[in-house]
DNA sequence: CATGAAAAGGATAAAAATGTCTTTTAATCT
DNA sequence: AGATTAAAAGACATTTTTATCCTTTTCATG
């Protein structure tokens, strides 16, 4: 449903917007070893997220990944997406290929309305919705 | 969550609940065109089933696979237990190896009920109750 | 009991996902 | 300007999943 590349993408997110901020930047090297991710990977998938306007980056000294306030009002939909890519999240739990929420296949609804509400969830989560209301960060790390 | 492996695996059978028993066996030979599995790889998932009895079958000429009316008691989740293995299909959507349901991280609240469900409906639907009330069989397939 | 039909099983191939390494580019600081 | 730092980019390697092929074993039947 979710590949290993989204799960990492989404705890490095979550990550940064715990520690980060436009005057705080993190190096992938100070990441990696928090969320259980490899370095070289984890960096390949900050630079997709980044590439897509999801998350923000400079390069250089004082450089590093972070997170603006506009990137916090992105939903774990928006960096699934770009990792995953649209199709693989929505096709079907049974089906293969052809079948998709959109246009689903006769054993769909056995299972489709818990995967849309899953979906819903990652659609309606902004990651701003995940920290707020988390005064006591330490809680989410490591993951 | 799921493979397409599990997925593969439920769509035959679910074939041979609909159009074999006892005293009609299916070959291969005669599945995997209806329901779009390539013929050896099917073999192969059938033969795996078949060793762990979810399902039946005999060698030699009129042989081939089929359902018994025990087999037929048998859940999805037994399926996809043969085919992936508990591990995958409980592992924490988010997190990663350490984190399964039993043993949820802190991010499981967020997406954990839904995949319960999920869970629940593989647990709880056995391959007889897929197919009765099912009266305009055609529609199952192709799938 | 011989024969042929079918599953079983082993070995291998191809593709996709996951993970690593090296070079290039850009920002910062003397 | 030049040195240094860190992300960006892309080539390369490994592992897992998916898929195929081919031989062996089994068994119903004539």
């Amino acid at each position: 449903m979710l590949s290993n590349s989204s799960k990492y993408a989404i705890k490095g997110v979550l990550y940064l917007a715990v520690n980060s901020n436009e005057d705080r930047k993190i190096m992938v090297r100070d990441i990696f070893e928090m969320i259980h991710v490899p370095e070289a990977y984890l960096a390949k998938l900050l630079q997709e997220l980044s590439r897509h306007n999801i998350i923000s980056s400079t390069r250089g000294p004082k450089g590093g990944f972070y997170l603006s306030d506009e990137d916090r009002k992105r939903t774990l939909m928006d960096i699934v997406r770009v990792i995953d890519g649209e199709k693989r999240i929505k096709s079907c739990v049974l089906g293969i290929k052809d079948c998709d929420m959109d246009n689903p296949c006769v054993l769909h609804k056995l299972v489709g309305a818990n995967k849309a509400k899953f979906i819903k969830v990652l659609q309606n989560t902004t990651i701003l919705d995940l920290v707020e209301g988390k005064q006591d960060l330490e809680e989410f790390f490591p993951i």
